[in-house]
DNA sequence: CTAGTCTTCCTAAGGTCCATAGGCAAATGC
DNA sequence: GCATTTGCCTATGGACCTTAGGAAGACTAG
């Protein structure tokens, strides 16, 4: 039998990619079989089972979305950063969709130790650092950030502002204001 | 054959209770057969697929969400209704999470229309009346604050903030106090 | 180069779940 | 009391996940 020369790695690439176009739970181990002309069941030479290869497009896509992440904050402080680090998030959400959600999936301790969800963690901090908030206020704030964040693009991608004609860039751009606005005069306890 | 008195209500219901002990994503016709004493096949008397049943589940989760966040609010305003409204939707999650999760499930748009997401929606812009915001100011904000509350709520859930020892009930009620000034200061475009 | 080993792929088979078709009997309505 | 409706059944098939065991290509040591 001819080798279809099948790789972990180009299984969660397309995995990855496949998740971009239908949906990640729509990601299945059959689907990608018939992707590479093989049987299913020569897949699992490559990986454990379906967990285990969603688990890898989760690290892809925390990786991928934190290396964007500091790309955009790189040289930039105060509302300068939060605005490139919103911006970066919101972007890779729309534009990988598929691979975002993917990078909600909860993880196991050790498998979350080892993602790049401790950068995400770093950075939030680095942005938070011109507005010199100290602890615990601090991580009130990465809460919070990483909670409009994400809500925010989760509840946009699932079609919760449609229903309004207000222009949903325009929302977040005010919304970043705000946040900003309540960053500087942050309520010490 | 006995009759083992199948509803579509009482099949709502114990799918409701189920999604909470095992996850929404856990909750499959074969489960609730099995759970009624009947086989696969005898409940598509009462349900169309298993879409239509994850449906009934999520029209139900958003119906008591937003009794619960009425009641909260009501005879209340300004801070003290901000806090009562997401205590009440930060509750609801926790109590039940397989419900929350189905109500945070895309419905198409026929669907959502006969939902309670209306109620929502006016739910939180009554809660910004004291703060008296114009428009498009008050869409924006109404966008965020749904934003912070299911992206709180949905990190919460997923395990994101057991990372850090900071007490989580605290960093939710420090984020309130940070909207609370947010939307006295908000920036008016 | 050859023989042994490892890797990649296969067939076969069993499990879960979703869904439809067609039938029988209990409940309901006139 | 009889016809209709409704609730449940068996049978069947498809999609997906997974394991076991085997064959053949690819690598490696002698």
């Amino acid at each position: 039998m001819a080798r279809a020369g099948v790789t972990v790695e180009r299984l969660t690439r397309a995995a990855a990619e496949l998740a971009d176009e239908v949906g990640f739970d729509k990601v299945t181990v059959a689907a990608l079989a018939r992707q590479f002309g093989v049987k299913e069941a020569s897949l699992y030479s490559h990986i454990r089972n379906a967990h285990d290869l969603k688990t890898r497009v989760t690290l892809l896509a925390l990786a991928e979305l934190a290396d964007d992440v500091a790309a955009a904050v790189a040289g930039r402080a105060g509302k300068d950063a939060l605005v490139a680090f919103a911006g970066a998030y919101r972007d890779y959400a729309k534009r990988h969709p598929g691979r975002y959600a993917a990078a909600r999936m909860e993880l196991d301790r050790e498998t979350a130790l080892r993602s790049a969800g401790g950068r995400h963690a770093e950075m939030t901090r680095a942005i938070l650092r011109a507005y010199e908030l100290p602890e615990p206020d601090q991580t009130d704030a990465v809460r919070m950030l990483g909670a409009v964040f994400h809500g925010y693009v989760s509840l946009e991608t699932a079609g919760a502002f449609q229903h309004h004609p207000r222009d949903v860039d325009a929302s977040w751009a005010s919304t970043l204001d705000a946040l900003d606005s309540a960053l500087r005069n942050w309520p010490r306890s």
